[in-house]
RNA sequence: GACCCGUUAGUCAAGCGGUUUAAGACACUGCCCUUUCACGGCAGUAACAUGGGUUCGAAUCCCGUACGGGUCACCA
């Protein structure tokens, strides 16, 4: 690309985990610098000191690498354009430089409503019908009066924010890449906004234009819920004479429950990248599947590795309208990544899962681990996220409950007794007790007693895993154990007898 | 309430004025495979929100309506 320098950035704040909306969002910001052949960078918006969490920073840094992304400049990482973090740009001066510059021009003032007199304002107006939105305080002033009314404000004690003086009746538009054109009226946007806090921190809509200015941020990349966020910094970027950058604004991740954005307070969804880490999902799969969430492929294939990713990605083919999230996709996506992926990275998350929930040992020796590896063979074919082995195989860990429902149903006949009986009998004079064994005795079953095909199996399976679905019997009850099929047998004769 | 935006099957989506009797995927249903279930393979059900235009021709362009969403903080 011989173009301008692309350069974008995803700019978390450490409020938090990383969310998924947020994830995509970096998603997609990498994917175009990547595909550009330009820089991908990230920055800290801490502005709201009281919002920062501990390690805020941290967790969004680290589920963003285990994703599998990486980018060239960031707090961590360093660059030619930090700071990286806004509250240490705020310390070297960066945002007071400009903020005067503002207000030297006219373009800015202090302001000294107090909050509960905006407050006030806003609920007043709302009874209304109308709009919030900010009156200017000095209206119809002269400059003198003015001058007189902040001394006044100053002399109760007062401390001003910084407000910028937003035009009259002008229009503000942009061609957004995934919108079109977008246009907003100046009249629209709530009034003369603040940039400047009373703690001397610069606000967002403030901050973000100057330091993505600064870094010469070519493209924004972002979510749908920033569409009116925008005209208010394209005056800024107006009255510095800045060139503003390309937007593109995404359309969001809606809850499939409620059909609004994704809130952290929804709990039909896994909201956060950390959650899904926990449980056992691939990165893979979560990056395939994420990206595949408001966005799509020429072709008609829909699992793709990150580079492949890279490759094709085209910022054209955003999608205009909200992705409801589907948890059932997620997971046939995961499982389409067990499937084939390297059984040791499989096998090793998998072995946590089972340690987590305690059905392993801590430090558990070369035979368990060995006999958990088969297990985890055994269910790879149906497995999404590693920690459905702990319910999937729990008949491996404790003693079943009784049979019931559909399952007790299937074996509620004549010739499920008969199966049992034989196979346990069977099973207990095994010379060698191995799944070819195992399947050669469930053979013989039937010769004998000439029962056949499920109603031979079904019993069995039922019996020893109390499951109607599984992987390979034979060597499912091999892994179980003699002694545990055959109790298992035993105990669901007994119930069945009754 | 105001301002912005969106609307193809239950869900994600392709489609960019004629090649559309509208792709593909998830889910669902059926069949096949495996002397069982699952996995896999094959098949099937199911959609252009609505009313007007424009045009020889509209899912595709324009306008209205309905519905849905986003935003209106000294949060980002």
């Amino acid at each position: 690309m011989a173009k301008n320098k692309i350069r974008v950035r995803y700019a978390p704040s450490p409020t938090g985990h990383l969310h998924i909306g947020n994830a995509r969002t970096a998603i997609f910001n990498y994917l175009f610098a990547r595909h550009n052949h330009g820089k991908f960078i990230i920055r800290i918006e801490d502005t709201d000191t009281k919002r920062n969490v501990a390690d805020g920073e941290k967790s969004q840094l680290d589920n963003l690498k285990w994703l599998g992304l990486d980018w060239d400049e960031g707090p961590d990482v360093g660059g030619d354009f930090g700071p990286y973090r806004q509250t240490e740009r705020k310390d070297k001066g960066i945002y007071q430089k400009l903020i005067d510059q503002l207000m030297a021009e006219g373009k800015a003032y202090k302001s000294y409503r107090t909050e509960d007199e905006l407050k006030a304002d806003r609920e007043e107006q709302e009874a209304r019908g109308v709009m919030p939105h900010y009156e200017y305080e000095y209206e119809g002033m002269s400059d003198d009066e003015i001058k007189k009314s902040m001394a006044d404000a100053e002399a109760k004690g007062l401390k001003p924010v910084i407000r910028f003086r937003v035009p009259k009746n002008k229009d503000y538009a942009w061609d957004d890449i995934v919108k079109g054109r977008v246009s907003f009226n100046s009249d629209s946007i709530g009034g003369d906004f603040i940039i400047q806090k009373k703690n001397g921190m610069p606000t967002y809509n403030f901050a973000v234009v100057v330091d993505d200015h600064l870094m010469q941020i070519s493209h924004i990349f972002r979510g749908d819920d920033h569409v009116a966020n925008t005209p208010k910094q394209l005056m800024i970027y107006e009255a510095f004479g800045w060139q503003p950058p390309k937007f593109g604004h995404m359309s969001l991740i809606t809850s499939a429950a409620t059909g609004k954005k994704l809130s952290k307070r929804d709990e039909s969804v896994l909201q956060f990248i950390e959650q899904y880490r926990k449980l056992g999902y691939l990165p893979e799969a979560m990056f395939n599947f994420i990206t595949l969430l408001g966005w799509s492929p020429v072709g008609e294939d829909e699992i793709f590795s990150r580079k492949q990713f890279i490759k094709i990605y085209d910022e054209k083919r955003l999608s205009k309208s909200p992705a409801k999230f589907d948890n059932k996709k997620l997971e046939w996506v995961n499982n389409q990544y067990v499937k084939s992926s390297d059984e040791n990275e499989v096998m090793d998350l998998a072995l946590r899962q089972l340690i987590k929930k305690g059905n392993i040992p801590e430090n558990p020796d070369a035979k368990t681990v060995e006999w958990a590896r088969q297990l985890v063979k055994l269910y790879k074919q149906q497995m999404s996220y590693m920690a459905q082995i702990n319910k999937m195989a729990s008949v491996f860990f404790k003693e079943p409950e009784q049979v019931s429902g559909d399952a007790l149903k299937e074996i509620s006949n004549d010739t499920a007794p008969i199966v049992l009986n034989e196979f346990a009998k069977r099973v207990k004079d095994l010379k060698i007790f191995d799944q070819v064994e195992i399947f050669k005795t469930i053979k013989s079953i039937q010769k004998d007693t000439k029962i056949r095909g499920r109603k031979l199996w079904m019993p069995i399976r039922i019996a020893v895993t109390h499951e109607m679905q599984g992987p390979e019997l034979p060597e499912s009850i091999e892994l179980i154990g003699r002694d545990k099929a055959i109790h298992h047998i035993q105990e669901t004769l007994k119930q069945i007898s009754k």
